[in-house]
RNA sequence: UGCCUCGUGGUGUAAUGGUAGCACAACUGACUCUGGAUCAGUUUGUCUAGGUUCGAGUCCUAGCGAGGCAGCCA
């Protein structure tokens, strides 16, 4: 794009306030963010903030974000998320934050190190950008970001260096396994063999303080040979816990003696057959953070009362190096939508989508593959502010953020949607002129193409209405209305069959109204688009609406009973022949109805163009007035 | 009826003791060879009650309301 806009203003919130407070104090070297996904689904718009949030830290505050698979539980994740959340990240700060991503050396766990005396581990990043993987996002969905050489240093990968992946929480079960034993040696922690339902009982209630184990007390010996045990496989899944010894009577139920670490006989997508205990989300996060040097965790409110065991842990192992802080904030919620992977998976798995990135859903490859660009979706979550205070963000926002930067960059063409032939009587059956068209009003360096005209075109069947209602800017019996770069015809007769339903209209053109013409700023209301019968090319397009029909549909009751019936109807459009050479980077405007994109199902290699089978998304529509107005008079 | 957190237009978010602003939405109008875009304008708000202060959205007290937490999930 050759529009320049001024850069927004960086944002302002409470946490980077408290990072900026930091920075100025000289609080730590430099500022670490990370994010953690668990790779039990694919990434959503939620994710989105996330990132954006942790990025942008990093970027506004010259430091990194790791990016860290939080994999402590082996049932529920698989590689295949592993590789879209790489994917996904990588697309969304490309050419913005992709140079203070941290990966790390492929296969590299945390190396043993004295501090101060003290044992400690710790796993540096490679930060930059041009990271070599195994999953390379497919031909034109980075942009035109070109990588650039890693500064010389420390840090740099070098020729020939090894591959880079993200940071693994399961590269670090060695580590954590050690700290668990000094926490047990320290008598902050104990095997416990409460099957789970008596866990439970003994935990107490909210208002009800829990009660001791009676493993609670054995000693620190038993503890350490019995967790041993536990890792050798002695025992089988359930049979016994680590637990960390707190407090069975506090008011914060996650400091009633949490379990650290449980038995589970299942094999790691990372690390495979190695281990069969696991542990607790909150155990292995704190660690990790420590580990790479992480110094804001920045996670969502439902930990808010986890802070106090993140902690507990940290300060309990008398740990060497500066500790990770943790602060919350408030998740992103759109309306019209769903973010929950659980029930995001269902609509998978029913097949109510195509899948996972199937451009209804709120995933980051959906939104992708509907066309969305990667700057978009980060104007939006970036613009959604930060806060503590539970909302719901209006879809209107995020749509707003896509027309804002989808108008700015995309080719306007013309196609027509549902056709409705039209055969202007006053031209030659055999005549044939291209006509100039713009490609982009907002910008005039995107220059201009040349559009076939004859005699024989086709409309939008809901551009003319035999009786239409006041103010109907479009074509009616004896109406005027002005072809888009073309003539201004008047409609002189409606063709129907012989039931009832028009099939052809024919008009007449002023031929003097072309562009620069005699007659060509006769004041017309009303501007409409078309295509060329002669010339016109068929696409598939996809014209995609929102998944549910209210606006909160996880609100009550089984959110798939407000699925939307009408999410997708697929059209076979006909299009100005220009579009036989879309290009997947790209983005369109169909003049007057929306914009779209060339979908991965296309089949865009055939040499001769004319064997093209273009597949268009639709992006979003434009902000359609007349529907607004069509909607009132009803 | 435990603990934690949060209450600013319809929605989201600013104002850090000094004119309640911005964005989206809605509504007017202008302009337009996209009923798009653009431009101009209008409507709508500090949960309640006390207190401190020259002055409170902001500080204090009490109330009301909302959300989170009782996985060997994250």
């Amino acid at each position: 794009m050759s529009n320049e806009t001024t850069p927004p203003p960086p944002p302002s919130d409470f946490i980077r306030d408290i990072v900026r407070e930091h920075v100025a104090a000289r609080k730590y070297p430099k500022i670490v963010t990370r994010f953690p996904p668990e790779p039990n689904g694919y990434l959503h718009i939620g994710h989105a903030k996330s990132i954006c949030l942790n990025f942008g830290i990093a970027r506004e505050f010259n430091g990194q974000c790791n990016l860290r698979m939080d994999d402590t539980n082996p049932a529920k994740e698989d590689v295949e998320y592993v590789d879209s959340i790489i994917q996904d990240v990588e697309w969304l700060i490309d050419g913005w934050a992709d140079d203070k991503l941290g990966f790390k050396p492929a296969g590299k766990t945390p190396e043993p190190q004295t501090v101060n005396g003290k044992p400690d581990f710790y796993l540096p990043a490679v930060v930059g950008k041009a990271t070599p993987h195994p999953n390379p996002l497919p031909q034109g969905a980075r942009g035109s970001s070109t990588s650039s050489p890693l500064p010389s240093g420390g840090e740099d990968q070098g020729e020939g260096a090894s591959r880079l992946e993200p940071f693994y929480a399961s590269d670090y079960f060695d580590q954590i396994y050690a700290w668990a034993i000094e926490l047990i040696r320290r008598g902050k922690a104990y095997v416990c063999d409460l099957s789970p339902e008596d866990t439970d009982r003994y935990r107490g209630s909210p208002d009800k303080p829990g009660t001791d184990s009676p493993f609670r007390n054995r000693s620190i010996d038993e503890s350490l040979d019995l967790f041993v045990r536990m890792k050798n496989g002695e025992f089988p899944d359930g049979k016994c816990t680590l637990r960390a010894k707190i407090d069975m009577a506090s008011p914060n139920i996650w400091m009633r003696d949490p379990v650290l670490y449980r038995i589970r006989h299942t094999a790691h997508h990372h690390t495979g057959d190695k281990w069969c205990i696991y542990a607790m989300y909150d155990f292995a996060h704190c660690l990790s953070d420590y580990i790479e040097g992480v110094t804001h965790s920045i996670c969502t409110l439902e930990f808010e009362v986890h802070r106090p065991l993140y902690d507990w842990i940290l300060e309990n192992l008398d740990l060497p190096r500066p500790l990770p802080h943790q602060y919350e904030f408030a998740k992103l919620i759109p309306t019209y939508t769903i973010v929950s992977k659980r029930k995001l998976i269902q609509l998978v798995n029913d097949k109510v989508v195509s899948g996972w990135d199937d451009p209804r859903m709120p995933t980051i490859s959906g939104i992708r593959r509907r066309g969305v660009p990667a700057e978009a979706v980060r104007a939006f979550a970036i613009g959604v502010g930060v806060t503590k205070f539970n909302s719901v963000t209006d879809m209107a926002v995020f749509d707003h953020a896509i027309r804002e930067d989808l108008n700015r960059r995309a080719l306007r063409r013309l196609a027509v949607l549902r056709p409705l032939k039209v055969v202007i009587t006053n031209i030659d059956p055999h005549h044939c002129e291209d006509l100039d068209a713009v490609n982009n009003p907002e910008d005039p360096s995107a220059g201009t193409r040349k559009v076939p005209f004859g005699n024989t075109l086709y409309i939008e069947q809901d551009d003319f209405m035999e009786n239409p209602p006041p103010k109907f800017f479009r074509l009616k019996p004896g109406g005027e209305v002005r072809l888009k770069y073309a003539y201004i015809i008047k409609c002189d007769e409606v063709i129907k069959d012989a039931g009832g339903k028009i099939v052809e209209l024919r008009c007449t053109a002023d031929l003097g109204s072309k562009t620069g013409g005699p007659t060509s700023s006769r004041k017309i209301k009303g501007t409409i688009h078309w295509v060329s019968a002669a010339h016109a090319i068929d696409a598939e397009v996809r014209l995609y609406d929102r998944l549910f029909t209210v606006s909160e549909p996880d609100a009550e009751g089984d959110f798939k009973t407000h699925l939307n019936p009408h999410s997708l109807e697929v059209v076979t459009a006909l299009c100005e022949p220009s579009l036989a050479y879309a290009r997947p980077e790209l983005r369109y405007q169909f003049e007057r109805l929306g914009y779209f994109t060339l979908d991965p199902d296309s089949k865009m290699d055939p040499p001769r163009p004319s064997d093209h089978k273009p597949v268009f998304n639709r992006t979003i529509t434009l902000k359609d007035t007349w529907a607004k107005i069509e909607g009132k008079q009803k």
